[in-house]
DNA sequence: TGGTTGACGGTGG
DNA sequence: TCCACCGCCAACC
């Protein structure tokens, strides 16, 4: 398990709770982690997990904007395609619709 | 220990 | 609606 206590295990805690079909914002899993102002650090920590253990492809900007995903923002609209997500171009349709809140 | 980075958010023009 | 600047926090070097 993961220590709790790590604002870095609380991202990616929370990114797990993120249903398929759903998106969130960086923000809304820093303020889910407990720190709604550390959504910058929130990517930074996405930047390191990556690896499969947690969908960060559900984890997008602002503004329903995708974000960076390494530069394959291309494979990240790909995947949440297949989960339901319809997309406008670079920019999720219905946004805050799709939004999923922590504790929702 | 200190400084820089970064997959960002929000506001202003 | 799009572009630019500023502000923010944690992790990394």
């Amino acid at each position: 398990m993961v220590d709790d206590s790590r604002f870095t295990a609380r991202v990616m805690s929370a990114v797990r709770r993120i249903p398929p079909g759903r998106v969130s914002t960086y923000g809304d899993v820093a303020e889910a982690a407990g720190k709604p102002r550390a959504w910058r650090a929130v990517g930074n920590i996405m930047r390191s997990c990556s690896r499969g253990d947690v969908p960060c492809h559900r984890v997008v900007a602002a503004g329903g904007q995708l974000g960076g995903y390494g530069g394959n923002t291309a494979m990240k609209r790909a995947l949440l395609q297949a989960e339901g997500v319809l997309f406008s171009g670079t920019r999720i349709r219905d946004f805050r619709l799709k939004r999923w809140l922590a504790g929702e």
